[in-house]
DNA sequence: GTCTATATTCCGATAGAC
DNA sequence: GTCTATCGGAATATAGAC
């Protein structure tokens, strides 16, 4: 849905670069870029394998396409902007609520991947320094915007590792407005606090 | 060095089997459990892949004996007595220091491979739940040790996640003490603050 | 203790027929 | 839009000679 804004031509009436997308979003947020192969996305899209590579021309198009990035600016400019005082427990619900739950597959694929592959890392590297922390820079006074944006970002990504991936118990079972309970203090102390 | 103490038998002179050590655990570090192979291991090592086989039995138990895994059980307790109200800064240089510096290759290995591998994630699971949380258990009243445990080991998981393999800046080329300084009060909080 | 050889399986990508 | 066929390579693991 994302992607089907093209100019003149209709799309192919079988579905098929969309079951390959759905399929793709699975097996990258299962398994990582490195552990998933065209040929397991084609068979379970049901589909040749060198059609994937026809609609997408390689692999790392194909991982690109199948990530849900950008976030509403308006959504975000929301969140961060308003009481100063409650700002840790806004953001933490974004991260769980939006980020983690509504987009939990481009997490989980991004996060996966960029252990092990470069490539996904700087995609990861660069969509936490641009949401969080160029627009945490117009929010928040000081030069330690951006420091403080990453200590919050660090301590999500963690949180989502613990919980998501390792699946470390009790915390991996808490209800997702318990964790926002648990963790707003913490980001509101890295937002408003005096860094020493 | 850890696992060297066999019962009577010398080990061979030739040093092949303490150089597939040091490799495999260079290459696990880099690359994680399922990017590294074998073969790549006995390239880097100058020795025969069939000998990796021959002394390890497989992929898996090279795996586990590259990791360094246990630490002193005398100097956890060190950082876990004493004085209350410095409890979390004594943690946090804990972690940067004799975790994430002395043991670098492990913690990477072991988190390079979790993500993809569910073998590597049980044992990281294990090694979180069994060092910080059970002994947290015995030095922090009350029934929320474990989950206390277990937001302080994920937002620490988090700080090693962009310093180290996302290297996210400036947060990645802070010095050790600088990042100690910044989360110990975090760690207090979650150490010692009611939990609502 | 060390190696050769091999069985078996899978990979990304390309070329081109239909 | 979809497929077959294939190139060139790499993987884990085993069997067994020396």
């Amino acid at each position: 849905m994302l992607n089907s804004a093209r100019t003149g031509r209709r799309p192919g009436e079988s579905g098929s670069r969309e079951a390959i997308l759905r399929t793709a979003r699975t097996l990258f947020a299962g398994k990582g870029y490195d552990g998933t192969s065209v040929r397991a996305v084609a068979a379970r899209a049901g589909v040749d394998p060198g059609l994937v590579m026809h609609f997408f021309g390689s692999k790392a198009e194909l991982f690109a396409h199948s990530l849900e990035l950008p976030f509403d600016p308006a959504e975000l400019e929301e969140v961060l902007s308003g009481d100063r005082s409650t700002l840790g427990r806004r953001i933490a619900t974004f991260y769980l609520k939006r980020v983690f739950h509504d987009r939990a597959q481009t997490v989980l694929s991004l996060l996966r991947s960029s252990v092990t592959n470069a490539e996904a890392a700087a995609m990861l590297r660069r969509a936490v320094e641009a949401s969080a922390i160029a627009l945490l820079r117009r929010h928040l006074p000081g030069r330690d915007a951006a420091l403080r944006g990453e200590l919050v970002a660090s301590h999500m990504m963690g949180v989502f590792l613990a919980r998501h991936i390792l699946r470390i118990e009790p915390l991996a079972s808490l209800d997702e407005d318990r964790v926002i309970e648990l963790v707003a203090p913490a980001l509101q102390h890295y937002l408003t606090a005096r860094l020493r």
